[in-house]
DNA sequence: TCTGGGGTCCTAGGACCC
DNA sequence: TCTGGGGTCCTAGGACCC
């Protein structure tokens, strides 16, 4: 536990540190403010990065357009109607992830125990920076202004004795701030369970019926309550998140992703049988492509299908030996989504996702053995281009030679 | 407020084996 | 023929994150 005394041998070796070592760093309103720096004329206005069509929704916005009350995710119309002199931008992905690199670059400048999360954010465990940098808010305040300097872009950064108290500090600070919370306890107690890291509108919900607001309630409330109310996993979790979170070291390697997917929400649901197994081609062959790039080949292959009537379900057929063949992957998609009967409602989203994945010398050869089509996909291949035209679905896409 | 796309992790039931 | 308990795998759904 943070801060306990340990002994070895009846005699004291070690005391946890408290510090606020860990630092939590986050870029702020990230897409937008790419944009919003590689465009001058974007700047000082409110940008909305998204699709901004009747089913877009609000990829990130800038501060301007948080002003007049959009927020990440909401709708793109709702976002229209708050904010009607807000402009849209499409997401430029590549220059997110160029930005994202020289970002995790000037943290390891400062320590080489980086984890990245995602894109805009990261957490640094900067224990043994203090002789080089000095102080973790003197640690925090130079990061910040290496960012600024050398990408052009504002950073929050959070710090606590945790991964959780960072994190929670450096929503605090936003934006443009800076945290270094020294007394956990008192910065977290007042804190509506429902803005806790790992608490969403369900278990919100959950809490406020057992009379739980803040952590300060959370923390009254006896652990074993907690595991029998919400089960042993979040119960557990929700204890430990009320007393500071876990106490882990940072995850510092390479990480290997588990699953590859791709999905799609069409302008106007779907109700023709072949146009609903061209998509699944197509999000197939996204997915194929991608393990290929990857050098990662898979075992079960999820289908998800989401209906006009906004119910999502899925459906995965699982193999023996992983594979990253095109058609395969088509095939078991296939037959997963033909065992949903989806009757005659209509098709708002299909995806398809690959999981059980193996890394690896074995799954990259796999992954590069695209075996000529079966019989059958080429038939289904040949069908969907008579009805939607050569381009629907290119060989060069399709049968790319490496 | 009619709700994207990329993920991770957990739960619970059933099949199957010992 | 009925009765066990544990472990693993598969499947479907759901919560949560950015």
């Amino acid at each position: 536990m943070a801060g306990g005394h340990e002994r070895a041998f009846g005699r004291e070796v070690v005391e946890r540190s408290r510090a606020a070592d860990i630092l939590h760093a986050d870029l702020d309103a990230f897409y937008a403010s790419v944009e919003q720096e590689a465009d001058p004329s974007l700047r000082g206005r409110p940008l909305i990065v998204g699709w901004p069509g009747p089913r877009g929704v609000v990829l990130s916005c800038s501060y301007e357009a948080r002003a007049a009350g959009v927020r990440n995710g909401m709708p793109s119309m709702r976002a229209k109607r708050l904010c009607p002199a807000a402009v849209f931008v499409p997401a430029r992905f590549d220059a997110y992830q160029e930005k994202s690199r020289g970002f995790r670059e000037v943290l390891r400048s400062f320590t080489p125990l980086v984890e990245t999360t995602w894109m805009d954010e990261a957490f640094c465990d900067v224990s043994g920076a203090h002789t080089l940098y000095g102080s973790t808010l003197e640690l925090a305040t130079a990061i910040r202004r290496r960012v600024a300097g050398e990408l052009k872009l504002i950073c929050s950064v959070g710090a606590g004795s945790t991964k959780f108290v960072a994190k929670m500090a450096s929503r605090a600070c936003k934006p443009n701030g800076v945290l270094v919370v020294g007394d956990s306890p008192a910065f977290l107690s007042p804190i509506d369970v429902g803005d806790l890291w790992g608490v969403g509108d369900a278990t919100a919900a959950r809490l406020h019926e057992l009379g739980i607001r803040t952590v300060s309630d959370l923390l009254a409330t006896p652990a074993t309550l907690l595991r029998r109310e919400l089960g042993q996993s979040l119960g557990s979790h929700l204890a430990a998140l009320a007393r500071g979170g876990h106490d882990e070291e940072l995850a510092t390697g390479d990480y290997d992703a588990k699953s590859v997917g791709a999905e799609e929400t069409f302008e106007t649901d779907l109700a023709s049988e072949d146009r609903i197994q061209a998509e699944i081609l197509r999000l197939a062959d996204r997915v194929a492509s991608r393990m290929s790039a990857g050098g990662v080949a898979g075992r079960c292959v999820t289908v998800k299908i989401r209906l006009a009537s906004f119910a999502t379900h899925t459906r995965s057929r699982t193999v023996r030996e992983p594979t990253g063949d095109l058609w395969t992957i088509y095939r078991l998609a296939r037959e997963a989504y033909e065992s949903f009967g989806r009757g005659r409602q209509r098709v708002r989203l299909l995806g398809v996702s690959m999981s059980g994945l193996v890394h690896g010398p074995l799954a990259q050869q796999l992954s590069l053995d695209r075996t000529p089509p079966h019989a059958e996909a080429a038939k289904a291949l040949a069908s969907v281009r008579r009805r939607f035209g050569q381009d629907a679905l290119t060989p060069a896409r399709l049968l790319r030679p490496d």
